[in-house]
RNA sequence: AGGGGCGUCGACAAGUGGCUUAAGUCGCCAGGUUUUGAUCCUGGUAUUCGCAGGUUCGAAUCCUGCCGCCCCUGCCA
C-alpha cells in the first residue's frame, strides 16, 4: 500500500492532515486533483504542486485526476492541453482519470438555478465599475446591488434569457447572495456566472455563460469525489466561499481544501506574464529555451525528472512564503545525474598536442568506464590516443600558479585513462599565442599507471584529434544576476545574465559519441552534465550544458 | 483601515511545556580518499528560536502587547 517515505523526506504537513483522515477512518482512500488552467506551459513551480498531488495520492494508496481547470474560453487553451500532459508524464506521474471542467457546465448550471430557486443568488445588472464601486473598501462594508432582491422568478428567467444569448457580454452576471458587508471580501456577492460570447475550446458554442473559477472549483471537486483539494497559499480566503457552495448545494461529497505555499527559486522568474514576455520579446528562444524555469525547458537543457522530484520532497511543504535557493535545485540535478550520467570525454576549447615520440599514424585503444565510480564501472567504451590529440585551452598555463596541476613546460600530467605526458615546448604563432604544444609520452605507462609508481597529480580530459568528433555547445548559465529579478522597482529584463549562453562551435567529443540521440544525458567529465539536444543528430551534435561540476578550483578564484 | 496567513542558522525546514545548552538538507569553512581539483568520507557552522513583557521549578513551545512580511476590493485562475 503506501510506500513508507524516504527517510531524507523533508516534512509536509499535508501528509500528516492525510494519513490523520486515513487513520481516523475519514477516508478509506484519498483522492487529490492537479488542476491546471490549460492557457501556458507549465513550470518548475507546479512541479511542486504536481508531486504533491500525485505524489500524496501515490504514497497513501490513493488515487489523483488530472482536471484541465477550462471555465474561461477568452484565454485560447486547447494547445496547451497536450504539452501538459506531456509534462506530467515526463515527470513521472500518472493521472487516474482526466477531466474538464467543462464537463461539468451542465451540473454546474444546475446548480445554479438551485441557488436562485432557493434564493441566495441572483442576477445583477450593474455595470463591472458599479459592481466594484459598491463593493466596497477593505474598511468599509459594500453596498446591496439595487438588483439583490429581485425575484426568484424573475432571476430564474433573467439567468435562462443569459443562458439564451440575448444579452451581450457583461450585461448581467449571477452572483451569489451572501454578505456584502463581509470582512472578506470574497463573500460581498462574488459573481457566479459571466456572459462571455467566445468560443470554447471543448464546448465550442455551446455555451455563452460560463462559471468563475469559484463557482466551479468546489463543486467539480465534489464531482469527482476528492478529499483533499491542494492548491495555493493565494485562495486561502476562498476557503469559506469554496465551504459555503459546499453547504448550500447538493454535492455529493464534501472535499477539503488545503493550501500550501508556492514553489519559488533565487535567480528566476515564475509568473506567466514575465516568461511570455521573455519569450515574445525574444530574450530567450522560445519555452522550451533550455533557460526557462519552464519543465519543457528544463527536460531540454538535461534536467532528469528525478531530480525534481527529488528536489520537490526535500523542499517540503508548509505555509511559509519562501525563495529556495536556486543551488538546493542545482544540487539535486547534479546529485542525480552524477548517479545516472555515463561518462564521456569531450574538449570544448581545443588546443593540439603533439606527442613527438608516438608512432606515425598509430592508434591505441584503451577501455574506459563509463561509471568510473561503480565496481564492474558500468560498462565501458573505447577511447583512441593518436600522435595529436586535443586538451582544453583552460588547462595550460605558461606560466603555472601555485597549485596548478595541469599542463604547463616541462609538467607531467596524466591523460585520463590512457597517458602520461610531459610538456617539451611551446609553440606560437605571429600574434604570441599558443597554438600548440610539443610533449611526450611515456610508452611504459599506458592507461596512465607508471611503471615505476611515481605520483602524477594531474590528470586532464582530452580527444584524439584524428578521431574527435565536431560538436555544437550550448553552455547555459542562470537567466539572471539577480536574486530576485523584477523586486522594487527594477525592470527584470534589465537584469538578464548577458552570459546566460555561451555557445562553442569548436567543441570536438570522443567516437564513442557518434551516433548518440536526442535527450541523451552523459557526463563530461571533469566539465560538467551535459544533455544532447532535440536537434541533434549524428553528424550535426548539438549538446546542451546543464550544469556544471562543482569546481572548488575554480570557486577558490584561481587566476585564469 | 478590515479579513486571512506567516515569522526558528546565509537558504529551506523539524520541533507544539522538560530526553533540545534547537533535527535534517543545501550552502559555506577545514581536513581525508581519489586516474574527474567531481563523487565519497570526517569535522565545523543558531547558548538561540521577529521583539518586549508575563505564567511556570522549567518555554522556541502557554498568555499579553508590539514589530515585520505575504494574500484579498477580476464578470482571471
Amino acid at each position: 500500500m503506501s510506500e513508507p517515505k524516504d527517510e531524507s523526506a523533508a516534512p509536509n504537513f499535508v501528509r500528516d492532515i492525510i494519513a490523520d483522515d486515513l487513520q481516523s477512518g475519514k477516508h478509506q482512500q484519498i483522492v487529490t486533483r492537479f488542476p491546471p488552467e490549460p492557457n501556458g506551459y507549465l513550470h518548475i513551480g507546479h512541479a511542486k504542486a504536481i508531486c504533491v498531488d500525485f505524489g500524496l495520492a501515490k504514497e497513501f494508496g490513493g488515487r489523483c485526476n488530472l482536471r484541465f481547470d477550462d471555465t474561461n474560453p477568452v484565454k485560447e487553451e486547447t494547445e496547451f492541453v497536450e504539452s501538459i500532459k506531456e509534462d506530467i508524464k515526463w515527470l513521472g506521474f500518472e493521472w487516474n482519470e482526466v477531466h474538464f471542467t467543462s464537463d461539468y457546465f451542465e451540473q454546474l448550471y444546475a446548480w445554479a438555478e438551485d441557488l436562485i430557486s432557493a434564493g441566495k443568488a441572483y442576477v445583477d445588472s450593474q455595470s463591472p465599475e458599479e459592481m466594484k464601486a459598491n463593493r466596497g473598501d477593505f474598511g468599509t462594508p459594500g453596498t446591496n446591488s439595487p438588483h439583490r432582491n429581485r425575484s426568484v422568478e424573475e432571476n430564474l428567467d433573467l439567468f435562462r434569457r443569459m443562458k439564451g444569448g440575448e444579452f451581450d457580454n457583461g450585461a448581467h452576471v449571477l452572483r451569489a447572495k451572501i454578505d456584502m458587508a463581509s470582512p472578506n471580501m470574497n463573500l460581498r456577492d462574488p459573481s457566479l456566472y459571466r456572459i462571455l460570447k467566445a468560443h470554447h475550446h471543448r464546448t465550442g458554442d455551446t455555451w455563452c455563460i460560463y462559471p468563475t473559477y469559484d463557482f466551479a472549483h468546489g463543486q467539480s471537486d465534489a464531482i469527482e469525489h476528492i478529499t483533499h483539494s491542494l492548491c495555493t497559499l493565494e485562495f486561502e480566503a476562498h476557503r469559506p466561499l469554496y465551504e459555503w457552495f459546499m453547504d448550500n448545494l447538493e454535492v455529493p461529497a464534501t472535499p477539503r481544501q488545503i493550501e500550501f505555499a508556492r514553489l519559488n527559486f533565487t535567480y528566476t522568474v515564475m509568473s506567466k506574464r514575465k516568461l511570455r514576455q521573455l519569450v515574445e520579446e525574444g530574450h530567450v528562444g522560445g519555452w522550451d529555451d533550455p533557460r526557462m524555469p519552464t519543465l519543457s525547458g528544463m527536460r531540454r537543457r538535461g534536467f532528469s525528472p528525478a531530480a525534481l522530484r527529488n528536489l520537490c520532497e526535500r523542499v517540503g511543504v508548509s505555509k511559509r512564503n519562501s525563495f529556495i535557493d536556486i543551488s538546493l535545485l542545482e544540487h539535486a540535478v547534479r546529485d542525480d545525474l552524477n548517479e545516472h550520467s555515463p561518462r564521456y570525454m569531450g574538449v570544448m576549447k581545443p588546443l593540439e598536442v603533439v606527442l613527438e615520440n608516438f608512432p606515425e599514424g598509430h592508434t591505441e585503444w584503451f577501455e574506459a568506464p563509463q561509471f568510473p565510480g561503480r565496481e564492474d564501472g558500468g560498462g565501458i567504451r573505447r577511447i583512441p590516443l593518436t600522435k595529436t590529440v586535443l586538451v582544453e585551452q583552460d588547462d595550460f598555463l605558461e606560466v603555472p600558479v601555485k597549485k596548478w596541476r595541469r599542463l604547463a613546460p616541462g609538467m607531467e600530467v596524466r591523460l585520463r585513462y590512457a597517458a602520461l605526458i610531459t610538456c617539451k615546448e611551446v609553440v606560437k604563432n605571429g600574434a604570441g599565442e599558443v597554438v600548440r604544444l610539443i610533449c611526450t609520452w611515456d610508452p611504459e605507462a599506458k592507461g596512465g599507471n607508471p611503471a615505476d609508481g611515481r605520483k602524477v597529480k594531474g590528470t586532464l580530459h582530452w580527444v584524439s584529434a584524428e578521431h574527435g568528433i565536431p560538436a555544437s555547445v550550448q553552455n547555459y548559465d542562470r537567466l539572471f544576476t539577480v536574486e530576485s529579478p523584477g523586486s522594487g522597482d527594477t525592470n527584470f529584463l534589465e537584469q538578464i545574465n548577458p552570459d546566460s549562453l555561451e555557445t562553442l562551435e569548436g567543441a570536438r567529443v570522443e567516437p564513442a559519441l557518434a551516433e548518440a540521440a536526442a535527450g541523451t544525458r552523459i557526463q563530461f567529465e571533469r566539465l560538467g552534465y551535459y544533455c544532447f539536444d532535440q536537434d541533434s543528430k549524428p553528424g550535426a551534435l548539438r549538446i546542451n550544458r546543464t550544469i556544471t561540476l562543482r569546481d572548488t578550483w575554480a570557486k577558490a578564484g584561481k587566476p585564469g
